[in-house]
DNA sequence: CAAATTCAATTACACACGTAAACGTTGCCC
DNA sequence: GGGCAACGTTTACGTGTGTAATTGAATTTG
């Protein structure tokens, strides 16, 4: 699952509260992002066709959900940069802190 | 600087040993990446233009070296991981290994 | 010297991404 | 019921990236 920085934004939202309509997300971003609705709107559409996310319609609107845990990512991620500059051992990683 | 994941392959090259002649760098690459030699040359060259590598002419070709240190971008690459991933906290990365 | 070889530089092209507007549909209000 | 408002969906567009072929200049070779 590849999830683009920009997206990651998004997801962090609804991984602090889930679910939530797509406005209550651009009003979760409103203050610290500089993003137009219509953005956020591409990043949830993007994700959903990934598969970062689920939606469930209510009503007229739909309720998003993520459809993988942060955990998950963050242990991928993270892995992944281990790899990739560490050559998968933490020992090195910590030593550089 | 921004170095992309392809790039950056090309940089563990040249960090390995410098400098090196973009055949040097083909052959170094050959064994473990399926690249055409054309797509390493372009990485060279993007990586010139950016500014990660520089070039010194020898003879009609050009020796390849680092630019920046593979200590700082390791470093950059880790505590942008960090920022986004952990809220700029080590322990929490340890702890989810 | 002409032809072939060898480099680096230029151009190519599809797809991801950041950013956003336009469109289409559904539901609410007068 | 007709028009407006609110959603999600589609389309857009410039830039970065992965991957590579083409071109052009220089050099070696026959």
């Amino acid at each position: 699952m590849q999830i683009s920085e920009a997206e990651s934004v998004v997801m962090e939202v609804l991984w602090q509260r889930s679910p939530q309509t797509s406005e209550e997300v651009v009003a979760a971003l409103g203050h610290r992002q500089e993003w137009q609705e219509a953005t956020i709107k591409t990043l949830l559409n993007r994700l959903l066709n990934k598969g970062a996310i689920e939606a469930q319609k209510d009503g007229r609107r739909y309720l998003y959900r993520p459809a993988l845990r942060r955990e998950d990512w963050v242990m991928g991620e993270s892995e992944s940069l281990l790899a990739r500059l560490f050559d998968g051992r933490v020992a090195p990683l910590v030593a550089h802190f």
